[in-house]
DNA sequence: TTTATTTGTTAGATACTACTAACTTTATTT
DNA sequence: AAATAAAGTTAGTAGTATCTAACAAATAAA
């Protein structure tokens, strides 16, 4: 069991994340900030840092700045992480524009399990770094969805190396 | 601009799925059966009912069961789609435990745009429905899950015809 | 330093979703 | 048909998240 788990909302994770995003551009965390960076009005953060400063995951004293404390920080980074890998596959292997590859990562990032967040990066990591470049199957699923159909020379390509081998 | 844009939330589109999935079974949908399906307690079915009602998303008379209007089995059909794909993809690319796999999806469902719906399931269909079975690639990223590095084998295979054909 | 502006806060309202407890209707037994 | 059980409903409560309006504190300008 996890001794350091807090059961956040979807919402308090998007307050988390905001903040390590201002922090990380190194500007000053406040209220107004955030209310900008998440779209809400200022009395819902000042709601929200009072939840998230009763859980102890940020650090909130009347009208001075924010700051993550280490477990804050940690849950922050967690949901960045799922962040950049969901829209990383949308954008880098679906080719998803975007735009809305953002705006459905956003959404989704709280939807992840760990598990699948290990899994999604590490195949991120084995498709997009591979050594040879971007895979031909990749292009071969780009021809795909432009045309409908399966390059016929990718096929074939395909079908030589995939019987041999085996 | 869709002339049929309802603004469902993520739990009434729970329920716009569960309705499906019920009436898939040949059972009746009754709000027992949506009860149970859905984990929650009778009064909040019949509150959702209502509201969807309202909304001309399905035909709820007063002790008697639930049918789905066109507008209704439309949304729902969607959101099946939307979670079988992620699903799917979960499970069959990313080889995530089925059971963590279906709640992922049932979260994230709620969450993928039309757009990034289209891509996953074409990419999907490229890649399950590939005319010479398993694609090396995904044997080789399983390879690369389990033992932390690339086959060798594999990548040997992935440059011959990475180039040439080029 | 007084005034004005910006920033932050509180209080109160609304919407959504779920719950329990109590009640009504329908269906099933006896 | 009467009694019992099951299914469905209503009313009232609670938690989350947002908003507006009004106010307080801090900062900047005059």
């Amino acid at each position: 069991m996890d001794s350091t788990a807090f059961r956040t909302t979807s919402s308090l994770e998007d307050y988390l994340e905001a903040i390590a995003i201002i922090n990380g551009q190194d500007t000053k965390v406040t209220v107004t900030a955030l209310s900008k960076s998440l779209k809400v009005k200022k009395p819902s953060v000042v709601a929200a840092l009072k939840k998230l400063s009763c859980d102890g995951l940020v650090i909130h004293d009347r009208y001075s700045d924010v700051k993550l404390t280490p477990a804050g920080n940690r849950i922050a980074g967690e949901i960045y992480r799922r962040h950049q890998a969901l829209r990383s596959f949308l954008v880098n292997i679906l080719n998803v524009d975007p735009k809305i590859a953002e705006e459905d990562a956003c959404r989704m990032e709280h939807s992840l399990s760990s598990a699948s967040l290990e899994k999604l990066g590490k195949f991120l990591e084995f498709v997009l770094n591979c050594p040879q470049g971007e895979p031909e199957w990749l292009k071969g699923f780009n021809y795909f969805f432009e045309h409908g159909k399966r390059d016929e020379r990718t096929m074939a390509k395909c079908q030589r190396i995939s019987f041999p081998g085996n």
